[in-house]
DNA sequence: CTTCTATTTCGACTATTCTTGAAATATATT
DNA sequence: AATATATTTCAAGAATAGTCGAAATAGAAG
């Protein structure tokens, strides 16, 4: 992964009504959410949602399906592994990390 | 780790001079480099560099011991270590999400 | 084809972040 | 004390992000 890439996925993460909604669909696992869910659960306007829904879309943290009216929000868990694989392996590559193992 | 606190880090890493900067830091090992060492390597105003270090700073990331007139900075290796345990555990990587109950 | 629900896009505003040069601070050396 | 080096703080402008309500869009159902 790129620094590049891995700066924009963090930086996504790094809002904290992303991060809880990230956190949401990570833990609603393959089923996902349904926006109006996320909406309820967080309680803010619902245009503002979905600019933050963009963001991870854009950085490639989630996807949506449409399900007749209402969107399906879930979490790429394959770029949550690619991003912390460039944290840990990338970041941590010659130093004494002692997150357990991993090193692909 | 709270999810604030977790925000905070990532944001502070969410910049691709700071997580350049960090890259380097982790890299360099218990060591550290100098402040003066990063601006030449990265190549921006030092006070651009200084900004970006108290955000890193202030999100615990990073460390300064002063050497003189030199400032060595050193990455705090813990605290990366519970950002990545947050995302893992917390936010649960490696799918097949144990939906436990704990949502919030 | 009208209406209903779910969600996004638009427009406008406020707040925060990023950037830099200049000035200030800390420490060492003469 | 004066000077030199390393780095930070200050001040200010430009760029980006966050927020919301109103209007637009997509699909389902009457």
């Amino acid at each position: 992964m790129k620094l590049e890439k891995a700066a924009k996925q963090l930086e996504s993460l790094g809002n904290p009504v992303r991060l809880q909604v990230y956190r949401a669909l990570v833990r609603a696992g393959e089923d996902g959410l349904p926006v109006g869910h996320l909406q309820d659960k967080i309680g803010i306007a619902a245009s503002t949602l979905s600019h933050h829904l963009r963001s991870l879309i854009n950085t490639g943290l989630i996807s949506q399906e449409r399900q007749a009216t209402t969107l399906i929000c879930r979490a790429n868990f394959q770029s949550m592994d690619q991003l912390v694989g460039y944290l840990v392996n990338e970041c941590c590559l010659d130093a004494r990390c002692k997150t357990d193992g991993k090193v692909a």
